[in-house]
DNA sequence: GGTTGATGTAAGAGTCTCTCACATGAGCTG
DNA sequence: CAGCTCATGTGAGAGACTCTTACATCAACC
């Protein structure tokens, strides 16, 4: 997909881009799925776009607020993308919650640029307003998950909903981190982090009386 | 500590510096902490170390090259912390098994640069041979500890003890990523991230047998 | 005492960030 | 339609960093 106004190739004829802060956006993911959030430049995505390396700062006040944009519309994405997975608990919650486990590492499989901005370029949240909101939002999903999940539990053997969700968050991006980021280089695994994700949460609700057998 | 040859303040009088390599590793720990893997230049390390900006790459081929000398000794301390905290299953298994957790977040906590060297700084391990090594042996203390756990376990209900070794590591890298490198801005947990870890930990084990009871 | 090799410096080419003054032209206003 | 205005782009440049090359220093060894 194009970003330019002219809709086809790079080459720009007129003297304004006429869509450069997409175009930027743009040029930020592919850098950062090819080097990391570290190789990605406003100069090299400027030239990316086409127009001079000035040009970005009229739309991003310096390489963190681009890089911190990248990383608000990945949470945003995220989100929905949990969503999806979840899809409000259907079939049964309990394959439901295996759904959305596979979607976090999916994410972190098919949209690593994404998932770089978010988690690995160190940003201060706290400068960006919306993005911890977008946090929020995505972890808000396995949080209302892990709430349907346990509501059939007795009171009295039923965890925090919050402790839950945090334990299943940390295993998901555990793997993601470890074994879905990591080089291709690294460590063999016996299992696709998929499998190793789906027995580790398997067993978590095993413990909490949810989900008994193992799966057929 | 200074690592100058003179052992006093970061005056030089001589024309060698006498302990470069190691002034610069230091400086390196010293940058990274303040600033994250991305904050640390040669130049400044170089500047911090009183010689001049060329003088490190006699001692480093690259900026890459000294991050990941930082990593290999990271991984070291931490393969030690680890077997400390293992102590070799004293006083009893799962405590022992607990101080392993503990101790993960600890050196999160207590040693953020190695940390993000390790972990942060997206090396490619295949690069530095020892690195993988290390990191291995690292790993292997959770390995031998979660072989030791199972032990007791009938065999038909023993699961690999490599893919427990991977769910414990994964669990307890997602919330050191997540809760104790975070900023200090970012969300308040309901509970330390060591005693959301404890919790984790005892669930899974109680879903293997082990450990059924709460803590005392 | 002289030589040599390890370790330092100085200088510089190439790149990046970010700023400032200036150029362009799309859209509004009369 | 003429003219104005302002968002958006350019060119030039200061300051910083990386890494290289040629040269300087000096500790250790013959």
């Amino acid at each position: 997909m194009s970003w330019t106004r002219q809709g086809g190739g790079h080459e720009r004829r007129s003297y304004h881009h006429g869509n450069l802060r997409e175009a930027l956006l743009e040029a930020a993911l592919q850098l950062i799925a090819a080097n990391g959030p570290a190789g990605f430049t406003i100069a090299e995505a400027a030239r990316l776009a086409g127009v001079s390396p000035a040009a970005p700062y009229r739309h991003f006040s310096d390489a963190g607020a681009l890089i911190a944009e990248v990383a608000l519309r990945g949470f945003e994405r995220f989100a929905d993308a949990l969503e999806r997975a979840w899809n409000d608990g259907r079939p049964d919650p309990v394959r439901a919650f295996e759904a959305l486990g596979r979607a976090y590492l999916s994410f972190a499989r098919q949209e690593p640029a994404y998932y770089a901005a978010m988690f690995e370029a160190r940003i201060a949240a706290e400068a960006y307003p919306g993005l911890q909101a977008a946090g929020d939002r995505a972890f808000g999903v396995l949080r209302d998950a892990s709430e349907r999940l346990i509501g059939d539990l007795p009171r009295e053997t039923r965890p925090p909903a919050l402790m839950m969700a945090l334990h299943i968050w940390s295993m998901s991006h555990g793997i993601a981190s470890l074994f879905v980021r990591a080089d291709p280089s690294r460590r063999k695994l016996p299992m696709s982090p998929e499998d190793l994700l789906e027995a580790g949460v398997l067993l978590y609700l095993q413990s909490l009386g949810l989900a008994g057998a193992k799966k057929p």
